[in-house]
RNA sequence: GUGAGAUUAGUGUAGUGGUCUAGCACGACAACCUGUGGAGUUGUCAGGAGGAGUUCGAAUCUCCUAUCUCACCCCA
């Protein structure tokens, strides 16, 4: 009687176990390829920073911040926060290491998990992974099309494919607040035909009310002054020069004139990666990110362009399920050596290490002693040949090879063994 | 944070107050075969999420807690 177990992971943490684990190197390796490719490095920060961090860079007023961060206090009486996205910390690595100091844009690239205090959903956890690119130093619209192209590569590369960009520009410093007052004005003028949800928005974030699926709002939404017409000339131009790039390479947007993103520090370009659904479920956005001009000024630095995206792991996760996609299974050992008695036993680590340095691999099961159970141990593995070591062969220096599929058996010297062995598998 | 539904061996499930000593499948381990795997047979392991209550009696009804799922909110 075993009893239950007393601890299980906190809520909304999973534990990645390692059948999981083929999902993330995929995902890893995709990314990896893609980041050499166009010029990133990687990067790790610390899981956790200065709380200050993320209430300059993320914003107060960002629910984020105001109720999702997890945040503690230090013997030395510091209060420091698990991330909960990597964008403010690898622009706090940019200015700590003076990477502003290196030819520019200074490119990064990011796997790793963020931590949220929200409530579990589908594709919704407290730990989630992120895989997050960034371009600082450069302000072409060029870039930001690219940041989009590299996403939109990733989930393609990983075999997305109903994937669509949603696209928008929330201005900047320039535009933005102006056309913040009128939406204000606007829907103020109109609050007695808001949802009560709406009411709350009009309040705390005006800018989400262009969100909103009530009906009755949404009337009111289509006649509300949009963001695009209220652009100022500069951050105008830039986004027509990042459609046309997008154009050029031929990704499939869709233009979003009421996508907003939760973050403070995003200027100009927004955007968010979905996956259409066959099944109708939804787990929000697969990724996204934008430009944030600010962000790094914000944190005490020069004026720095820079943009950037992240995807969440979990999410791509959840569509590669969804769509049942399988992996050939990292190759299986073809050869397993079997034991019996104390000599052969000693013995096999030495093989073992033989056919390491030959890198070839190889399974065994030392625990048992029955030769009978490490067959059938063999047998479950789905080896080629098993390598069978008695006491007499152990003593005559030979071994026996025996191909698994035929049942044929052939002895043979020990020292020869990592070669008869390589030449079996050859053929 | 609010609301709804769920939780039975490692996994997937059956069972709607007594017939439950909780069944089945997969699994793991072992024996038949003490130096030869796959099949078979047999055996073993392993479960009511946790706690309280109602009742003569609870896996089954009620409440609390935890977790999961869904919606709101928000986002990756």
């Amino acid at each position: 009687m075993v009893k239950k177990p007393k601890f299980q992971s906190p809520t909304g943490m999973h534990d990645i176990l390692p059948e999981e684990q083929k999902y993330f190197q995929r995902i890893y390796k995709v990314s990896e390829n893609i980041a050499n490719f166009y010029g990133f490095k990687k990067i790790d920060t610390p899981i956790l920073e200065e709380t200050e961090l993320f209430l300059k860079g993320i914003g107060i007023a960002t629910d984020i911040v105001g109720k999702q961060m997890f945040t503690l206090r230090t013997k030395g009486g510091d209060y420091l926060t698990l991330r909960p996205e990597l964008t403010a910390p690898v622009a706090r690595a940019y200015l700590q290491h003076g990477m502003f100091n290196l030819p520019q844009p200074v490119k990064l690239w990011y796997f790793g998990p963020c931590f949220r205090y929200e409530k579990p959903q589908l594709g919704r956890f407290r730990q989630f992974w992120q895989l997050d690119f960034e371009i600082f130093g450069e302000k072409s619209p060029l870039i930001d099309a690219q940041i989009i192209q590299i996403f939109y590569n990733i989930l393609r590369e990983i075999r997305l494919k109903n994937l669509i960009i949603k696209i928008n520009s929330i201005g900047d410093s320039q535009c933005r607040p102006y056309y913040k007052k009128l939406l204000t004005s606007f829907f103020r003028s109109r609050e007695a035909a808001l949802c009560s949800d709406c009411k709350r928005r009009l309040r705390e974030n005006p800018l989400r009310i262009l969100d909103c699926k009530e009906e009755k709002c949404r009337s009111l939404i289509s006649r509300a002054p949009q963001m695009l017409d209220h652009l100022c000339e500069e951050c105008h131009n830039h986004f027509r020069e990042v459609l046309e790039f997008l154009d050029e390479i031929e990704l499939p947007y869709h233009l979003d004139p009421y996508l907003v993103r939760g973050l403070d520090y995003y200027t100009k370009t927004v955007f968010e990666i979905y996956e259409e659904s066959e099944t109708g479920r939804t787990q929000g956005a697969l990724g996204g990110g934008g430009r944030y001009d600010g962000l790094v000024k914000l944190l005490g630095g020069k004026e720095t362009p820079a943009c950037g995206g992240a995807a969440g792991i979990e999410r791509i996760i959840g569509v590669m399920k969804e769509k049942g996609m399988k992996f050939l299974e990292s190759a299986p050992p073809k050869i397993f050596l079997a034991q019996l008695g104390p000599l052969a036993k000693r013995k096999s680590l030495k093989i073992l290490e033989d056919f390491r340095k030959q890198r070839i691999l190889i399974s065994e099961s030392l625990g048992r002693d029955s030769l009978k159970a490490q067959l059938s141990r063999a047998n479950k593995i789905g080896v080629k040949y098993v390598l069978i070591l008695g006491q007499k062969e152990a003593l005559e220096d030979t071994i026996i090879i025996r191909d698994m599929a035929t049942g044929r058996q052939e002895i043979v010297k020990l020292e020869k063994v990592v070669k008869e062995v390589e030449k079996r598998l050859k053929k």
